[in-house]
RNA sequence: GGGAGUUUAGCUCAGUUGGUUCAGAGCAUCUGCCUUACAAGCAGAGGGUCAUAGGUUCGAAUCCUAUAACUCCCA
């Protein structure tokens, strides 16, 4: 068989994705299996691969192909969410470029464009997973804003709405200027700025006394409504129930006294706008103060604030300071670094704002959504989120689910000439409603219009396990009922307001059950400086050029290998790079295996019947510890174990030990236990690096049609022989004193040596042929005492000797046997130590003691070994 | 300001209920090898005061207290 020595991806990945495909092997339907289900986290339509993805939807498939061979019916349901701000900023965008504002063509026409754009660019991500052999159920492929699952998030707000749950009002909410919608507490990021504190001079109305007051933003003082003094502040008593003038407008507004006031900050004196700070806004309520709206949505100064009319927030927080120094009311300024919130979409910097906004109740919705985790009816992992969980939930606040876009699902309520309102699926629904609930039955559907906004994104991602199939507007139909509740659920941390806690809680409230029993929590993928890999910054490498350079099984791995749950993950390509070398190393063996011609008449070596055993035991010896690894959802564990088992012993140890010599055939059996013991290794590595897999399944043997690794049945761990495990254990030993011995002594592995064995106790070891085998042994004969002029080596108490031709560094031996000697009395007295302490002996379990001892007649007996050594050299 | 977490080899991380030679793995480094599967490889080696200081215990990387540094979340 001719294969080239290097492995090379590129030819096979995409013909086994699309031979795959062919098969149908990603689809799922309902059956009589145990069903085994993942909903992606919806990747934002707008978006391209990044590393975070390649990570996450790794895992996936780890987990759903892994599931699949387990036998279960395993359903990985892909799709894509609306991304309703970024996605309209794109669309408004691309007509700006073509000289069109949206407000110009409307909302229908913006929507025919926005339906375009997304049929054009919303695909390339799922594209691009199909790249990194993401084995999605690709027929059930989703979109946030696909008819069913709008309809279901309209019917969601009605009933929430009919609840009581959902509500409308006039709050402080944070405002996105730059998208010119509201926007929810979780997407906004704070972040610390370097910025001033400005300390302004108020004059006391009919006084020539004066206030000073700190503030960060001299642009707000143009909506102030008050100055707020502590109490039991003894500076500013003889202010209190007095007026001051805001600078520049000379407005009179109060002095009032709130123990929300910080004594120690700045000056002691804060000035109050309530419309554009959320504390302020809340003093505001308390004391019942004016509220003076200054900006327009788009941060621009309105003419409530009398002066900088249509200017800027930023520019008049910078003009302002000359014209207050001018009025004198300037004291100084001083550098400050304080949080300033951004928006999570447009980074732009939020404005807090007064605005009459749709919010649902959260309350009732967390309690039972809180139970879930804390009782570990949902799992954690890592668990550790479960702190981080339970502080936000215990004091989580309503959601703001309207958005000021049309890129989105309308909210469905639909309004009077008259300001009355009404909640309906339809607007002919909403006036047989209107008709009958106002008694109007004059009404025609003229006279309704429906509320201008959508709803968040989230609010339609939030039912995502259970809208995929369809189980809010049919709860009962049989795709629902078998795959609900999901099994694992594979995110980022990052998110877990966002989505996982409002999952859980629709889960609960609308399926009264769990939306999935795991969440496992990946790391954030971080540049090797430890910076968040991000478009701005540039640091992040192009999945697809990875994989072009890697191969996706290479990438995959690279990806896992560092990957713990929970942890960053401090991307470095070298990591592909082991990936990479990985599989040629697997490539390599396969070369190794089918190179071999096979005797059926061969007798199966004595050597390679031991190995072909010590396989056997070892391979189920560590599938169970795999086992346990998945269980645990230590991925990465589970990798680097299969890594090992096939590189250490499959590779280097049981591939060397039954090699027949070179050009010789291979005796049936072994060959035979060696091809099955390569598939079942193929299998356990399948769901890490399916490609390269799928392929040597393939080169191994011929298969019949449906043979293919992607289905075959996952080995399960069988009890295994422990003895052979120890017996390898020691032939090892012997096999790294036999090399150590010819690296010092210069002998070729060509060459043959014989060994002797010190006859003992310990003299005999199951494994002798092997030993002979992997040593190029003459012979391994018994002796009663050392030959002269051979060298020594020593196993545990056991002593080997090779007799040489040469003569022997005595020097050099009795160095080595005397550092040696040292090293071992030393150890042997600190366990002397240990049981000559009463109180060791008599507190710790008898089995620690146990143990104990025997290290100490070990080492005892070794030392007998190495003194006699020495005796017998000097 | 409130809360959570982390700190173990050059890097990334394991280390379960305190008890085997417990101080580990992978990568990186160093040394020697192109030995007919693989130099994308093979055979070896070095490398850590388990952040610091106390304490509990027969025994501490592991439990407790304080300190320091870093990270994240919330305000």
């Amino acid at each position: 068989m001719d294969i080239p020595s290097k492995y090379n991806p590129a030819n096979t990945e995409d013909k086994w994705y699309s031979y795959w495909m062919e098969k149908k092997y990603f689809h799922s339907e309902p059956d009589e299996r145990e069903p085994y289900t993942i909903v992606i986290p919806p990747p934002n339509v707008t978006g391209v691969l990044h590393m975070g993805h390649m990570l996450n939807n790794t895992l996936q498939d780890v987990m759903i192909r892994r599931a699949r061979m387990q036998g279960k019916n395993a359903c990985w349901v892909p799709g894509t969410d609306h991304a309703s701000i970024a996605t309209e900023a794109k669309v408004v965008n691309k007509l700006k470029e073509e000289g069109i504002k949206k407000e110009d063509i409307g909302r229908e026409k913006f929507l025919e464009h926005a339906w375009e754009w997304k049929e054009k660019h919303g695909g390339i991500i799922l594209e691009q997973l199909k790249k990194l052999g993401a084995s999605c159920d690709w027929d059930r492929t989703k979109f946030t804003m696909d008819a069913d699952l709008y309809e279901s998030v309209i019917d969601t707000f009605i009933d929430l709405y009919n609840k009581g749950l959902i509500y409308r009002g006039v709050r402080m909410v944070n405002w996105d200027p730059s998208a010119q919608t509201a926007v929810s507490d979780e997407e906004v990021i704070h972040k610390e700025v370097a910025g001033k504190l400005y300390y302004l001079r108020y004059k006391v109305e009919g006084e020539d006394d004066y206030i000073i007051i700190a503030t960060t933003r001299p642009e707000t003082i143009l909506g102030d409504t008050a100055v707020c003094v502590h109490p039991e502040d003894e500076r500013f008593k003889k202010f209190h129930g007095k007026k001051v003038l805001v600078p520049l407008i000379n407005r009179a507004v109060p002095i009032i006294t709130d123990e929300y006031v910080d004594r120690e900050f700045g000056t002691g004196a804060l000035k109050i706008t309530p419309a554009h700070d959320i504390n302020d806004y809340e003093i505001g309520i308390k004391h019942k103060l004016e509220t003076i709206d200054i900006f327009n949505d788009d941060g621009t100064l309105n003419e409530a604030a009398q002066l900088f009319i249509g200017k800027d927030r930023f520019t008049v927080q910078k003009e302002i300071v000359p014209e207050l120094e001018k009025a004198g009311n300037l004291v100084k300024i001083e550098d400050y670094t304080h949080n300033v919130g951004f928006s999570e979409r447009t980074n732009a910097v939020i404005e807090p704002k007064l605005s009459l906004q749709w919010f649902l109740k959260m309350q009732d919705l967390a309690r039972p959504a809180l139970d879930a985790v804390m009782n570990d009816e949902i799992k954690f992992h890592p668990a550790k989120f479960k702190n981080t969980y339970k502080h936000w939930m215990e004091n989580v606040r309503d959601w703001c689910i309207s958005r000021q876009l049309w890129w989105g699902q309308r909210i469905p309520v639909y309004y009077l000439s008259n300001g009355e309102m009404v909640v309906a699926k339809s607007k002919e629904e909403a006036l047989e409603k209107a008709k009958k609930e106002f008694n109007r039955p004059d009404l025609t559907i003229n006279d309704l219009k429906q509320d201008e906004d959508v709803m968040d994104t989230w609010f339609s991602s939030w039912l995502w396990p259970i809208s995929v199939f369809d189980g809010i507007r049919h709860p009962d139909n049989k795709e629902i009922n078998y795959y609900y509740p999901t099994n694992d659920l594979v995110t980022g941390p990052d998110i877990i307001f966002f989505w996982v806690a409002r999952m859980i809680m629709a889960g609960k409230e609308y399926r009264n059950e769990i939306p999935f029993r795991n969440v496992y929590f990946t790391g954030i993928v971080r540049d090797k400086l430890g910076r968040k890999m991000s478009k701005t910054l540039g640091n992040s490498p192009d999945p697809i050029k990875l994989i072009n350079q890697y191969g996706a099984d290479g990438v995959r791995v690279g990806m896992l290998l560092t990957a713990p749950a929970g942890n960053d993950l401090p991307f470095d390509p070298a990591l592909s790079e082991q990936g990479r070398n990985f599989s040629n190393k697997i490539w390599n063996a396969l070369r190794l295996v089918k190179g071999w011609q096979v005797d059926n008449t061969l007798k199966q070596p004595e050597h390679s019947k031991l190995a072909v055993q010590w396989f056997e035991a070892k391979f189920n010896q560590t599938l169970a510890v795999i086992e346990d690894h998945f269980s645990k959802y230590r991925i990465s564990d589970a990798l680097m174990t299969t890594y090992k088992l096939i590189w250490d012993d499959f590779c280097s140890w049981y591939l060397e030990m039954i090699k027949p010599p070179y050009q010789k055939p291979a005796d049936k059996s072994t060959y035979d236990a060696t091809i099955l013991f390569f598939e079942n290794l193929m299998k356990v590595l399948h769901p890490f690096m399916p490609f390269i897999t799928e392929e040597i399944w393939h080169l191994l043997d011929e298969r019949t049609q449906g043979d293919d690794i992607i289905i075959a049945s996952m080995p399960e761990a069988k009890p295994f022989d422990q003895k052979i495990i120890d017996a390898f254990a020691r032939a090892s030993e012997i096999i790294l004193g036999i090399r150590n011995v010819r690296k010092e002594k210069n002998i070729a592995n060509k060459e043959q040596v014989a060994l002797k064995v010190k006859e003992g106790a310990g003299a005999d070891c199951a494994m002798y042929p092997v030993v002979a085998n992997m040593g190029n042994l003459e012979s391994i004969e018994k002796v009663q005492e050392q030959p002269s002029g051979a060298v020594t080596f020593i196993v545990g108490s056991q002593e080997f000797y090779i007799p040489l031709s040469g003569t022997i560094d005595v020097e050099a031996e009795l160095k080595k046997l005397n550092e040696e000697l040292k090293y071992t009395i030393g150890f042997k007295n600190s366990v002397t130590k240990k049981l000559s302490n009463e109180r060791f002996v008599n507190n710790a379990p008898a089995a620690v003691v146990d143990k104990e001892r025997q290290k100490l007649a070990d080492a005892e007996a070794r030392i007998k070994v190495l003194e006699s050594q020495i005796n017998s050299l000097k």
